[in-house]
RNA sequence: GACUCUGUAGCUCAACUGGAUAGAGCAUCUCACUACGGAUGAGAAGGUUGAGGGUUCGAAUCCUUCCAGGGUCGCCA
């Protein structure tokens, strides 16, 4: 590793404290062994070791192995000043002066928490993912903020990140839509219609459906069963016909599936553009369903799947405690999984130092990935075992899940609009923005609404269903983007005001730091932590809840504490690094999630 | 039915991976400030962590049996 960390406050306390145990106890343990924790609040000092587990070996009651550990660490070299036991714990006092070199040392450097690019293995993030014929809704705004925010983070560890996704721009349900906007579109485009592209396809995919139903319940008056008329409406067979066509590469059908799905994604680049999120590089299953055939065809003939009488093919995972899984059909043709190894293929043959990809996927396509994931080490790509599933659950309606035919559906868009029209009018309420021209206020409705909405969604764990309750809205006040915002703002005001009065941002003399400075300090400190947990476990909301602990630490302490107005120099100087070093630090917490800052709200 | 995830305050969510008295926000009540930016801060109240059993110094967390909900279960994507 050309880049080497600065030791952690935790290590060190470690290491001090297995070679204070051996000293004391004469017993050699593991670094490992010692279980360092932050000292809670209502307790003096700063860390804690936990001494029940060491009482085994030290062969004394762990309070008196406490005693003994703790005066051995305060006599050996190092930050340690002074001990306490309380029950069994062990607290520890850090040097005051540790923290103060800290905040103008690790805390004061560029990038403070974050790798360089470059300095760790390359990975693929897959997120958005959308189908062509509807457009994107509030599930999607939770896929796009995950995946584009743990892409960051995985690039804050230094990560090589490409964010790519798979465009689901073929099959029956474009069809469908294609076959509507033939039979009752009159030729409308979206220059003629006014409609934003992907809102236009959706409106002829509802169009189809209403007129399938109606087929539907024609048929059924006239005496034929349910099942037989949902299979037999003229427009669905129009809609199977025009998909025939279009694998046979029919020149009008192909003419109109681009027509249509390049309206969709004129209208995708607009949202995407509005929620802040970009890829590196588009996939288009139109391209890739084809290549996983050829891979399976080739694993058939190298006995890794089988090929059953019938004609269809099968991997048997029987042996790793799941089932046998269709890869092509009886007829030949490609199923999802197919077409799956087919993009996962292309993928690594396009970056061929990739060493791994993440899916941001749905919890409900679990199993799919975990087989994807074995066939995909069956056909010998040693990647597969890296490659992670970002499964998340569903965001949740008061009255259930979101359905698409019922109109209970949240439109990313108008969500979106709405977020900022509620920063608009609290923001002309507050009244400061005066003075700025139209596009700036603008931008910052943008980014106050926008960071309700991504911190709302992100500061969940992404494994847990979520409820979103349309009628109580997103709130912008308590534990909030805008509240993260807003502290924000306030100390760059603070910072400001500072260079405006010409007071200079100190490099030395700032007095040692008072247990409410602590407070914050000791969440700073966490932040390379929190970025390595969050990228471990494929996790922004750890990013999210800490963004918010250091705001609210740091907004108690402002409150109490007057930071221009200090009694000293070296008090005031000690309050302004702390400001600079929450703000700095507050930054790069909520850029992992994707949320920009505005200076001022 | 099998597998899997979830269940924490009235509501929405946390809990440093087995640690000390389970914490925040919203809603309710009370209070504070010559406002360095009040989209604020402090406090009160609110809990048998779905239920029972087990493991141990110690359990929301691990094991187990139930209960409730979501998801998945060979030719939709």
């Amino acid at each position: 590793m050309p880049l080497v960390a600065p030791t952690r406050l935790d290590d060190l306390v470690q290491a001090l404290a297995a070679s204070a145990f051996d000293a004391t106890f004469g017993v050699s343990l593991p670094a490992a062994e010692f279980s360092i924790q932050k000292t809670r609040r209502e307790f003096a000092g700063d860390r804690t070791v936990v001494c029940f587990p060491l009482a085994r070996h030290s062969k004394a009651a762990p309070d008196a192995t406490a005693e003994q550990l703790g005066t051995a660490m305060v006599e050996a070299p190092g930050p340690i000043t002074g001990f306490n036991v309380v029950k069994g714990f062990l607290n520890l006092e850090i040097a005051p002066d540790y923290w103060s070199e800290w905040l103008m040392g690790e805390a004061a450097q560029d990038g403070y928490g974050t790798r360089p690019e470059g300095t760790a293995p390359h990975i693929m993030v897959e997120y958005s993912s959308p189908n062509t014929n509807k457009p994107l809704h509030l599930g999607h705004l939770r896929n796009n903020f995950l995946g584009h925010s743990i892409s960051r983070i995985l690039s804050a560890r230094g990560h090589r990140v490409t964010k790519v996704q798979i465009i689901n721009d073929r099959g029956i349900h474009i069809c469908k839509s294609m076959v509507a906007w033939r039979k009752f579109g009159g030729g409308e485009t979206p220059e003629t219609s006014g409609l934003k592209g992907d809102k236009l396809v959706g409106k002829y995919y509802v169009a189809f459906d209403q007129a399938f139903k109606a087929e539907v319940k024609e048929l059924v008056d006239g005496g034929m069963p349910q099942e037989d008329a949902e299979k037999q409406a003229p427009i669905l067979l129009e809609a199977q016909d025009a998909l025939r066509l279009w694998e046979q590469g029919d020149t009008d059908t192909v003419n109109l599936w681009k027509t249509m799905n390049g309206w969709v994604y004129g209208g995708f680049d607009v949202t995407y553009a509005t929620m802040g999120v970009e890829f590196d590089k588009l996939y288009y299953e139109s391209d890739t369903y084809l290549i996983g055939k050829d891979r399976v065809l080739e694993g058939v003939a190298s006995g890794v799947f089988d090929q059953r009488e019938d004609g269809s093919v099968w991997v048997d995972l029987t042996g790793d405690g799941l089932d046998e899984k269709l890869l092509l059909r009886k007829d030949g043709t490609a199923v999802y999984m197919t077409q799956d190894i087919g993009t996962a293929l292309l993928r690594f043959k396009d970056f061929n130092d990739l060493d791994r990809q993440v899916y941001t996927v749905g919890n409900e396509q679990e199993y799919h990935f975990k087989v994807l994931f074995l066939v995909l080490a069956k056909l010998g790509f040693q990647q597969a075992e890296r490659c992670h599933h970002l499964s998340y659950g569903m965001v949740e309606l008061p009255e259930g899940k979101m359905k698409s035919r019922e109109g209970t559906v949240v439109d990313a868009d108008d969500l979106m609009e709405e977020m900022f029209s509620i920063a608009r009018d609290i923001a002309a309420e507050a009244g400061k923005l005066e003075g700025l021209d139209e596009n700036a206020q603008q931008e910052v409705f943008q980014r106050v609404g926008l960071s309700a909405l991504k911190y709302f969604l992100l500061k969940v764990d992404p494994k847990k269903n979520m409820m979103f309750d349309p009628k109580a809205s997103i709130d912008f006040y308590g534990n909030t983007g805008p509240f993260i915002l807003f502290n924000y703002v306030r100390g760059r005001s603070v910072l400001r005001k500072m260079e405006a009065e010409g007071i200079a941002m100190p490099t030395g003399d700032i007095t040692t730091p008072s247990p409410d400075e602590m407070e914050v300090i000791g969440l700073l400190h966490d932040l390379p932590d929190v970025i390595a947990e969050a990228a471990d476990t494929y996790n922004p909301s750890l990013v999210a809840n800490w963004c918010y602990d250091l705001t609210k630490a740091y907004s108690s302490y402002y409150q109490d504490h007057s930071i221009l107005g200090a009694d000293d120099a070296a008090t005031r100087g000690l309050r302004l690094v702390l400001t600079e070093r929450f703000t700095r630090a507050l930054k790069t917490g909520m850029h992992l999630l994707g949320i920009a800052l505005p200076e001022r709200m």
